[in-house]
DNA sequence: CCAACCTCTGAGCCTTTTCCCAGAATTCCG
DNA sequence: CGGAATTCTGGGAAAAGGCTCAGAGGTTGG
């Protein structure tokens, strides 16, 4: 959840002058209970942050009126203090994309996956907001552990190696444990936003994911034939003698 | 931290008539914890220094209207007793840098990478205030020890031989052990400001320490495929529940 | 001025990861 | 039970990521 118990809701202002980008990342993030604006502009983005007062700016580096690096130092000599994840472009080699994590802020790279930059706002907006923040960065479900920070995955105490996609893929099935997902939500949320390819990859990575992390009992990973996937602790079955 | 549990932050002031040099500085030690002021001129320091009360100063001493070492010299006919950092150009091997760092400053030459005038900053604080410094100037984790005060660098209590990247690379992981830390990270910390190539070079002094320190059981330097590094003592079994 | 040392680059090599495919297995339903 | 739809899984090709080495260029100190 994006709010403490109900508390005010987390509020992200979104720059980028793609409108795709915006429209995309608004979108994920109000389902996820953000509130959210955007702006198009370094101009607006300036505006904005006074008025909004965000909690965190997701922030282009590849403004056309301004570098990302230049609104920082602005916002920082007006005083506002507001943390940034700045999105650069795959082939960064420039020199604007330079000393951008110093003051403890976070870059993702385009194209990204929604999963990524939620996962990555959420540890930033974590690290700066230490009063609700006693929150660990580990999430369970019975005897499996996944922790962000360390981005390490535990199975009965036991640790697992896992690949990047197949740790994005069961970070986003814990953290919607209980729920079932669909395989194009899955799809949407865990790929980059660019993926053009077969769904039939999940498939893939479902086997992989069993084989890695579910081979212990019970088994924690369900297909729900017709439908998608869903991660629970199966209820006790009496069934079964 | 900058501050012992809770204490007052240090407070830092950043002499600099380069805006890009303040604002970087700035932003590096707010982020560490440290209470920070900038200013662009030796009057501006001087009223600065009057007003914000600094800890400890940062001070470029190619200042466009005052050099250095009489702003110093004027701190002292006011009767202010306050640790300098100087900030001095790569070639300014004058006797008159040396002079500077008499009264137990130190001084870094521009450029210089974050990572290194933060390790200086908390020399010379700890060295100026002994009362809350117990804090010790060792990184350890197993059996790598890393002084900071020395430069020397235990494993297994055997002493090795780093090179200057070397041991700064080193201590930046140590000091955030446990946490992975992306390639741009680890850059935008342990190198210059100005460094402009790519993260390659990384890459070979990664496998500089790995051979020099790290040939021990277990590995400490662990590579995050597709993330970056970490360094940890590996642990098969968390703690249990 | 030379020698030693350090930093960085680029290339080659190897490993891992990702993705696609196709056949096997499973489930559903009449 | 049989057939269709769906899902699972192993194989393999292409790409990406990472490691190491040799050497160029720069700096330092005698």
């Amino acid at each position: 959840m994006a709010t403490a118990n109900g508390a005010e809701p987390n509020r992200i202002l979104v720059v980028d002058d793609e409108r795709a980008i915006t429209d995309l990342v608004a979108m994920a993030l109000k389902y996820e209970g953000f509130s959210v604006q955007t702006a198009d502009t370094a101009k607006h983005a300036r505006h904005a942050v006074m008025d909004f007062r965000p909690n965190l700016v997701i922030l282009d580096v590849g403004l056309p009126d301004d570098d990302g690096f230049t609104v920082v130092q602005r916002l920082i000599t007006d005083g506002v203090k507001v943390p940034v994840i700045f999105l650069t472009a795959r082939d960064a080699t420039d020199e604007k994309v330079h000393g951008l994590t110093i003051g403890g802020d976070d870059y993702v790279t385009k194209p990204f996956s929604i999963e990524e930059l939620v996962a990555r706002i959420r540890v930033v907006l974590r690290r700066h907001n230490p009063a609700g923040g006693s929150a660990s960065t580990k999430l369970v479900l019975h005897d499996l552990e996944l922790d962000d920070e360390t981005h390490e995955v535990f199975r009965g105490g036991t640790s697992v190696d896992l690949t990047r996609t197949e740790f994005r893929l069961l970070r986003y099935l814990m953290m919607n444990s209980g729920r079932v997902l669909s395989r194009t939500q899955i799809l949407d949320h865990v790929w980059d936003y660019d993926f053009g390819g077969d769904a039939s990859v999940l498939e893939t990575y479902i086997s992989y994911l069993r084989r890695k992390v579910d081979q212990a009992d019970p088994p924690l990973i369900h297909t729900v034939r017709g439908v998608g996937y869903v991660m629970r602790v199966p209820r006790s079955n009496p069934a079964k003698a």
